[in-house]
DNA sequence: TGTACATCAGTGAACGCGCGTTCACTGATGTAC
DNA sequence: TGTACATCAGTGAACGCGCGTTCACTGATGTAC
């Protein structure tokens, strides 16, 4: 490790802290190759020395916001899988608020022309998996259709859940997204705004729903 | 009403279809004022006879798409107040899957730079309507805390429900855009795809948690 | 240790593109007398 | 009913802008002998 492979590392990391702050204030549709070197201080034609392309930029920053939120969700700890799973709801949607737009990079509407590469799916899952830990304790009703059963009997051994546990953690995970991104677009203003009070009662509600035992 | 208001109206109705179409195409974000006008095959000037600026065109667009998910939520008929919740839920999700872009137009991430002017707010709450309706069925459990109640105590009244049924509502139709916008960005392919299976669970258990009466 | 060559980060100009919006204009439609 | 004027839809050129990406270049860093 010379003098170059330290700078190509630093210039990397800058590169993607700035387009990290220009995802935080356009949204990642606006991510510009041009607005990101301009940030770095270089020349917009070096930025194809550390990324190939603007769709290579997105990916790294997709890739790198996943990490992010599965490592904010790592950070919860301690009690029994009901606690865990209140633990880890309130942690997801607080590093939600905290950086909208990278949880809109993953979970909002797909930025057109750009194709998620394969590398996405495991960062993808990372996030889930903390869930489908603690769903793993779930005595789950209701997720038990045959149809159900037999899409999701392969996933679920390669998750270690059974199907049922698997069905009701997707349900319920989609559920936190979805209040997620109506809060974070404003659509709770009006009735449950702030959104605190009924996002508390929404996992109070998985909490019975999956059955989960505290201690 | 001559000539000239007869044109008027028939090229609005033209542009707000073209728009329709562009937002198909490439999204709300990329909704681009000369591209309607090309579609439309008027002069790009053209267009501003009609639409001031394109945050207009955008405004019109969202209120145009509440309108039409309400109208296909108007739709369902007929059964008790738990077959009307699941008909509604299907012809939610039926809309989203046959006009993704409308859903995410209205649903997805909040356009970069626009900011939603008031006369969304009822076109919004009209979607959410026929759900309350249904809710005021409801024998809600569990969505009864102090903060809650105070807090949705007006605008529960405004659409003649309890404070707990609101709160009910508003949860579970999140769910459902949770779950829908997860399934038209791809995150359920790999376990549950196609989502129907998932989707009736989904449906099931929303059902159970609102104690919906059925017949 | 010193020299010759290879690598590669960063430069600056250029490519071709599309965008929102303004403006002076034309000609057809509408209105007042 | 006919004429004079006002309205307004649509035109075409122009404004200033930002974009992704390529390319030949320079000079500093690294490597082989």
């Amino acid at each position: 490790m010379g003098v170059r492979d330290d700078a190509r590392t630093e210039t990397t990391a800058r590169i993607l802290a700035a387009a990290r702050s220009e995802i935080a204030e356009r949204g990642g549709g606006g991510l510009s190759m041009r607005a990101v070197a301009r940030e770095v201080g270089l020349v917009s034609s070096a930025i194809y020395r550390y990324f190939p392309t603007r769709e290579a930029l997105l990916t790294a920053m997709i890739v790198e916001s996943y990490g992010r939120l599965a490592d904010a969700l790592g950070r919860v700890d301690g009690g029994g899988p009901a606690e865990r799973w209140h633990g880890l709801g309130e942690a997801f949607r607080s590093w939600a608020t905290r950086h909208p737009h990278e949880f809109q990079l993953i979970y909002g509407t797909p930025i057109p022309g750009y194709v998620a590469p394969p590398e996405t799916v495991p960062a993808a899952a990372s996030v889930v998996s903390p869930f489908l830990a603690v769903g793993a304790h779930a005595d789950v009703q209701g997720f038990d259709g045959t149809a159900l059963h037999e899409q999701l009997a392969e996933p679920a051994a390669g998750f270690d859940v059974a199907p049922d546990q698997l069905a009701a953690v997707l349900a319920e995970v989609s559920a936190l997204v979805g209040f997620v991104s109506l809060e974070l677009a404003g659509h709770l203003v009006g009735t449950a705004d702030p959104g605190d009070p009924l996002y508390e009662a929404l996992l109070d509600r998985q909490l019975s729903t999956l059955c989960l035992p505290a201690s």
